[in-house]
Order: structure tokens, then sequence, then C-alpha cells
DNA sequence: TCCTGTGTGTCAGAACATTGACATAAACGA
DNA sequence: TCGTTTATGTCAATGTTCTGACACACAGGA
């Protein structure tokens, strides 16, 4: 039986809905990058660093959502792999910028193929007008929930 | 050299925007539910409980996007907090169907309260159009992804 | 000058969720 | 009848993430 148990006001929830999406956007992620031996953690803190050299581990954190502990133990291991470099002392302040290395950049480049196959198939029942029209709506909601967030 | 990203460009990536989303949802749930004693994975399944009752640990863990085994130890949480009652044996079959206590109920209808504010937060920027077509689309998401999920 | 606030890196511990595996139970077809 | 498939609950081990806490580095104003 496949039928989802889901209850009716379950269903005409947007935050249901939202948690839906993301989790299936998830668990297609992880089934792509399995085979490339990489995370979806792992890959996004990549993504960031490819878009953006030297992003600090706190800076990461936040770009992938997640706290700065477990971001520095995934850039670690990223390290210990020899897909990212951070200089040994902090230049100034006490941030260290994390840089890919030549196997990291290589890593990232097939890693965004399968991810953006991902993401085709995600909005491959949506023109180009729906897709704007989505990010649209999906950037008001986190605006909504972010305007009374602080603190 | 023009500066040409190696990989998805994040700030138009429908995914990352889907995961910002999500996690801007996550993190205000977890605020609002947390004065309650609740998290979000418990009132994930106390909620669908109040809909369906008698839904056993695997149809909770598929309603709340965890594996079973999560489940499992999130059950057994509620079941010593009194909010949740399991037959000590199966009547049918190996499913042990779960139910709301009085506790549980009066539980779930605060969460209620305090989940639907959050909701209510995050689609203060959309009309009623609006978020008719966020589901729409967000449904539409969903089956994309889940056409090719290989189960 | 002091000193308060913000941002950062790091440590330890606990809480959480996952993978992998096994045995049981019902449904279905050969 | 038997065997396969599918689904379930449970156990063990592992991996991941978070909370809480501390120390350090800069910027700003009192």
């Amino acid at each position: 039986m496949d039928r989802v148990p889901a209850g009716i006001d379950l269903d005409s929830s947007l935050g249901y809905l939202l948690k839906q999406a993301a989790s299936a956007l998830r668990s297609s992620m992880d089934a792509a990058l399995r085979p490339l031996g990489l995370t979806v953690p792992q890959y996004a803190c990549l993504e960031l660093l490819a878009q953006r050299s030297g992003l600090s581990n706190s800076e990461l954190a936040r770009g992938a959502f997640v706290t700065r502990q477990s971001m520095n133990v995934l850039l670690q291991g990223l390290e210990r792999d020899g897909l990212v470099t951070r200089p040994a002392e902090p230049v100034a302040g006490r941030a260290l910028p994390a840089q890919l290395t030549p196997l990291g950049r290589e890593r990232i480049a097939e890693a965004s193929v399968v991810v953006r196959a991902v993401e085709a198939r995600m909005s491959a029942r949506l023109d180009a007008d729906q897709e704007v029209r989505l990010r649209e709506l999906l950037g008001a909601c986190v605006a909504g929930l972010e305007a009374s967030a602080s603190h």
C-alpha cells in the first residue's frame, strides 16, 4: 500500500508541504551524491566555497544552515580528504578562510552536474514563469518567518 | 578572466531557496514549541495521531519524514511521558496502533495553536490566491522528485 | 582608557538520527 | 502447498548534529 497516511488538515498545511518538498529534495540529492562519496552538507560546503572562496567556518555554517560546530567537524573531514585547505593560523582576527584544493574543485564540478540534474527533475513540471513565481513565493515565506525570528 | 561560477548559482537555485525556507520554518517551529516541551518531530507525531488515530510506528515515520527506528524511540519517549499509548501486543499482523491519551490530546491542542501562528507568519506576505498557487507549485516539485525516486 | 557587544574558533557532553541487520507476519502467485 | 515479496517491529553500532560553555579578537561608545 502506497497510500500516505496524511490527514486532511496536513494536506492543506503549507508547512507540511514545505517539509515534504524539502525532504524529497534531500533524499534525491543524497542518492545522487552517494556514488561520489559526498553527503548533502559536504556538497553544500564545497558549493559555497566554489562560489565564494575564502569563507570562514562560521560563514559556511550560516550558508549551509547548520551550526558552526557541525560545520567545523565537516570541514575537518574535507580537509583530511584533501578537498579543502585552511591556514594553520588566522591572518587577521580569528577567522580561518577555507579554500578548495584542485581535487576539491574537481569533485565539486562532478557533484554540481548530478545536483543540477536533481533540480531539473524537481522543476520538470514547471515552466519558466512558474519557476520564477515559486522563487518569489518562497522568498516571501522566508521574509515573513525571519521578520519576527530575531533572537 | 571572467568570473564564471563553476557550480550552481546559489542565489538562483530553487533547491537552495527551498532548503532556506524549510530551515527558517524549522527554527521558528522549534522556538515556538520549546516552551511546551516538545520538539518538532514530536509535534509532527502527535499531530498525525490527532488526525488519524491508530497509525502504526512505520506509518508515523513516513508521515514525519524520519526512519521508523527514529520514530520508535520518539514514540517510546511520548509513551513514557504519558502522551501516547500503544497496545502491549499486536492485535493483527505486527503493527502496534498508537493513540493519544487525554493528556496527549491536551498537549497537541496547545501545540497546534502556536504552530498555526508560525504558519500564519510564514504566509503573512501572501494573499489567498498566492497561497493556493504556492501549494500547487510545491506539489509539482514533490511529484517531479518522486517520479524517478527508486524505492 | 575601559568595557560592552558582536563575531569567531574550539572543547566536551548529550541528544538525535541513521545505516545495517534480523526475525516475524500477512498477501500473492506458481 | 510452497516460496517470494512486502511490510513491520526491534536490536546494535555508528555517525551526525546540537546545546552549553569558554576564550580570544576586533569595533564601537562611554
